[in-house]
DNA sequence: AGCACGCCGACT
DNA sequence: GTCGGCGTGCTC
C-alpha cells in the first residue's frame, strides 16, 4: 500500500496521508487533488510512504495526481519547510503562499501568446565604465565560489545598481539564472526597462502582486522550467523555483516592505540569505542604510561589507544642515529659513520639496471647549482631518465620516484641526507663493500606480516647483531638477516607542536628502528640529551613517535589543482586551513550563494601536540571546498554543523577528 | 479556516 | 410541527 503526504492550505500544523497506489518517489512535488472533509482541495505531495501513522479507516484515497507541470524540485520544497519551521506557520500553508493562485488551485495558465519574434538577438548594451570601488565590489562578487553574503553600502549615486547589473551580466553569461528583489514601490516600469535594455537577449520575468493571476503563473512556470534568466521582484519573488539559480540580489535591504506583516510573516531578505546558503551562491545585500542587524553582520566579519564611498555621477553630496526651530514662531510649521530657502529656489526655478511623513491636513479635529476629538469608534486613534474631500478618516480602519459643524457633545460651533498635514501644508504654501506650481505626493494624492506614475512624470517634466510629499518621496527616484529638501515635523520619531523608529526616520531622511541636487549644482537638505544636536541629526549633516549606526547599535546592546537578542512575539485580537489579555496570560503560563533559562518571557500587555478594527489587540514578547534556544521554544509553544482553548472570534499568531511594536 | 452536526426560538 | 440561530469539533 503506498501513502502520500499532502500539505494542504489549511491553519494546522501538519500533513495528511492519502492512498495512492499509482504515485512513486517521481511525484514528490506534484500536486494532487483530494477529498478533504465534505469537499476537495488540492495540495502538494511532500512524501511518499509505505505505512502510515494514521489508522486505515481514516485514509481515503487521493483523487488525482496533476502530472501537468514539472514537480517542483527539492530545494523548493525545502525551502517551504524552513519557512514554515522557522516563522511556525503550516507548512500547507507556506507553500500555497508560494505558489500563484492559479497553481494553488489546481489549474494551469493558459498558453502564452506567441512571442513577437525580434529576430536575432540584439548585442548586449554597453557597460558604462566603472569607478575603482564598482570594480572591486563587481570582482568580489564574481569571484565568490559559493555561498557569501556582500553588504553592498553606497550612498545614493554610488552606482550600486551598475554594480548588480555587472554581476547579473556574469552569472547570466555562465548559463544560471538571477533573482533581484526589490522594495514594492521600487519595481516601476522604470526599473525593469533599465534591466531589459541591459539584457536585451534575456528572458525578464518580473513578479509583484500587481501582475494578473495568468501571467505570475507564467512567471513561474518559466522560472521552475528554467526558460526565465532573470527573476526582478518584490518580496513574493524570493519564492520562486529557480533550479539554475546563480546570484541573489536584494536592492534596498533594509526596506521595511520585505517584512510581510501578515499570514506568513517572513523576512524575503533574511529567506533569500538561507536560501543562498541552501544553494551554495553568493548574494548581495544593497543598501545606504542598511538595516543594523544586516550592518552588524557586515563588520563582525560574517558577510562580506563591499563600501562605495564615491558618487559615480559627479555630483557633490547634499549640504545638510538643521534648524533649530526651538526659539523661534513658527509660520504655518515652517522657520523664516525655511521659507527663505524656498523663495530662493522659486526665484531660481529650481523644484523644492517639504517633506512630511503625515498626509490629511491635520491629525485631529477638536473641540476647546468639552475636549471632544475626532476619534475613530472602531480603532483606538483619532480620525484625520481631510479637508481636500471633506470628510474625517481613520487611517488605521479606513472608516470615513462627516466633517461636523459643531462639536457632537456640546454643540460648540467653534471646533479646530489641531496639528498639521500635507494638505494644510500644501494650502499654507499656495497662500505664501501663489505664483508657485504644487504638487502634492502622498497615498492620497497617489492613491493607484497609474497617478503615482503620472505625478513622477509631471515632476521629471519640470511642471512643478513645489513638492509636498510623504516618505513616499524618499524611495528610489531621481529628481534631477530637485536643489532643496525641507524636512518638517521628523522630531516625534526620535522618542517613539518603538526602537526602530530612529533607524527607519535615518534612512528616510537620508534617502530623501539623496533625491536633491544634480551633476552641476549640490542639493541642500534642512532640517527642522528642536533636538539640533541629537546624534541622529549630527550624523546626518556629517553623511555619516556608519556613525550613526554605530552609537544605535552601542545603544542596543546595552538595552539587550536585536540584532543582540533574537525576538518572537506572540499577539491576539479579540473583542474585548480581557479575552486578549487571557488568552496571552494561558499561553504564558504554557510558556513558563518549556522556557530554559535560555529565554525570557515578558508580560502580557495592550498594543501601541490597542484597537483595531472593533478588536482589542494584545501582545507578548519572548526573547533569547540564543537563536537555536529560542526556536526550540518557539516550535514546542507552537503546539501547545494550538491546543489552547479559547473563545471562537479570538485571533492570535506568532511573529518571529517582529519588525514592528 | 471551512463546514458539518447539534440542540433551542418564531414562523407556515 | 419545521426553518434556522450560531456553539463546538473535525478535517488524512
Amino acid at each position: 500500500m503506498t501513502f502520500v503526504q499532502v500539505a494542504l492550505d489549511v491553519p494546522l500544523p501538519r500533513l495528511f496521508d492519502y492512498r495512492a497506489d499509482d504515485a512513486s518517489v517521481a511525484d514528490i512535488g506534484r500536486r494532487v487533488t483530494v477529498p478533504f472533509g465534505s469537499g476537495t482541495k488540492t495540495g502538494l505531495i511532500v512524501g511518499i510512504a509505505e505505512i502510515s501513522d494514521q489508522p486505515p479507516e481514516k485514509l481515503k484515497p487521493a483523487e488525482a495526481v496533476l502530472r501537468d507541470m514539472p514537480p517542483l524540485p527539492a530545494d523548493w520544497l525545502a525551502l517551504c519547510e524552513f519557512c514554515g519551521r522557522y516563522y511556525q506557520h503550516p507548512l500547507g500553508q507556506v507553500m500555497a503562499f508560494a505558489l500563484p493562485p492559479m497553481l494553488r488551485k489546481g489549474k494551469l495558465p493558459k498558453a502564452r501568446k506567441p512571442k513577437v519574434s525580434r529576430g536575432e538577438t540584439p548585442p548586449d548594451a554597453v557597460m558604462p565604465a566603472l569607478l575603482p570601488e564598482q570594480q572591486a565590489a563587481v570582482e568580489a562578487i564574481t569571484l565568490a565560489r559559493g555561498f557569501e553574503t556582500f553588504l553592498l553600502h553606497g550612498v545614493t549615486g554610488s552606482g550600486k545598481t551598475e554594480v548588480y547589473l555587472r554581476a547579473i551580466d556574469v552569472v547570466l553569461a555562465a548559463g544560471k539564472q538571477a533573482l533581484m528583489l526589490v522594495p514594492e514601490i521600487a519595481l516601476t516600469p522604470q526599473l525593469e526597462q533599465r534591466v531589459s535594455e541591459r539584457f536585451p537577449g534575456a528572458h525578464i520575468v518580473s513578479a509583484h502582486s500587481g501582475i494578473a493571476d495568468a501571467a505570475r503563473a507564467r512567471g513561474f512556470l518559466d522560472a521552475l522550467e528554467g526558460r526565465a534568466d532573470i527573476v526582478l521582484g518584490t518580496r513574493l519573488s524570493v519564492f520562486l523555483p529557480l533550479p539554475h539559480l546563480g546570484l541573489i540580489v536584494v536592492d534596498e535591504e533594509h526596506d521595511a516592505s520585505f517584512k510581510q506583516q501578515e499570514g506568513l510573516r517572513y523576512s524575503a531578505r533574511d529567506v533569500a540569505v538561507f536560501r543562498a546558503k541552501q544553494r551554495d551562491i553568493p548574494i548581495v545585500l544593497g543598501s545606504a542604510t542598511p538595516a543594523l542587524e544586516t550592518f552588524h553582520h557586515a563588520i563582525s566579519g560574517r558577510y562580506h561589507l563591499l563600501e562605495l564611498h564615491h558618487r559615480a555621477v559627479a555630483e557633490a553630496p547634499p549640504v545638510v544642515r538643521t534648524i533649530d526651530t526651538r526659539r523661534e514662531k513658527l509660520q504655518d510649521g515652517m522657520s523664516a529659513a525655511l521659507i527663505e530657502a524656498l523663495a530662493e529656489r522659486l526665484a531660481r526655478g529650481e523644484q523644492s520639496l517639504v517633506f512630511l511623513n503625515r498626509r490629511g491636513y491635520a491629525p485631529v479635529l477638536a473641540c476647546p471647549a468639552c475636549g471632544w476629538v475626532s476619534r475613530c469608534r472602531r480603532c483606538a486613534a483619532n480620525m484625520v482631518l481631510h479637508l481636500a474631500d471633506k470628510r474625517l478618516r481613520c487611517h488605521h480602519c479606513g472608516l470615513e465620516a462627516g466633517i461636523p459643524r459643531a462639536c457632537p457633545d456640546c454643540g460648540n460651533q467653534d471646533i479646530h484641526p489641531f496639528g498639521r498635514g500635507t494638505q494644510r501644508l500644501e494650502s499654507a504654501l499656495s497662500e505664501r507663493f501663489p505664483e508657485a506650481r504644487i504638487l502634492r505626493i502622498d497615498r492620497d494624492s497617489a492613491s493607484t500606480p497609474k497617478k503615482w506614475q503620472a505625478l513622477l512624470a509631471a515632476i521629471h517634466a519640470g511642471e512643478a516647483d513645489l513638492l509636498i510629499g510623504t516618505q513616499m518621496m524618499a524611495k528610489g527616484h531621481d529628481f534631477p531638477r530637485l536643489t532643496l529638501v525641507g524636512v518638517v515635523g521628523a522630531d516625534a520619531a526620535l522618542f517613539a516607542a518603538d526602537f526602530r523608529a530612529p533607524e527607519r526616520l535615518f534612512a528616510q531622511l537620508m534617502q530623501v536628502g539623496g533625491r536633491s541636487g544634480r551633476h552641476d549644482l549640490p542639493g541642500e537638505v534642512l532640517i527642522q528640529t528642536e533636538y539640533p544636536t541629537h546624534p541622529l541629526y549630527r550624523a546626518l549633516v556629517d553623511h555619516d551613517y556608519a556613525a550613526f549606526a554605530r552609537t544605535q547599535l552601542d545603544e542596543r546592546q546595552m538595552a539587550g535589543f536585536p540584532p543582540f537578542s533574537f525576538q518572537a512575539m506572540l499577539r491576539a485580537e479579540a473583542r474585548d482586551m480581557s479575552q486578549s489579555l487571557d488568552f496571552l496570560a494561558a499561553a504564558r503560563d504554557a510558556a513558563v513550563l518549556l522556557a530554559g533559562e535560555a529565554v525570557a518571557l515578558y508580560d502580557p500587555v495592550p498594543m501601541r494601536l490597542a484597537r483595531l478594527k472593533n478588536l482589542d489587540r494584545a501582545q507578548l514578547l519572548v526573547e533569547s540571546q540564543s537563536r537555536p534556544a529560542l526556536q526550540t521554544f518557539l516550535t514546542a509553544w507552537n503546539t501547545r498554543l494550538h491546543e489552547l482553548k479559547a473563545p471562537r472570534e479570538l485571533r492570535w499568531h506568532l511573529d518571529v523577528d517582529p519588525a514592528e511594536y
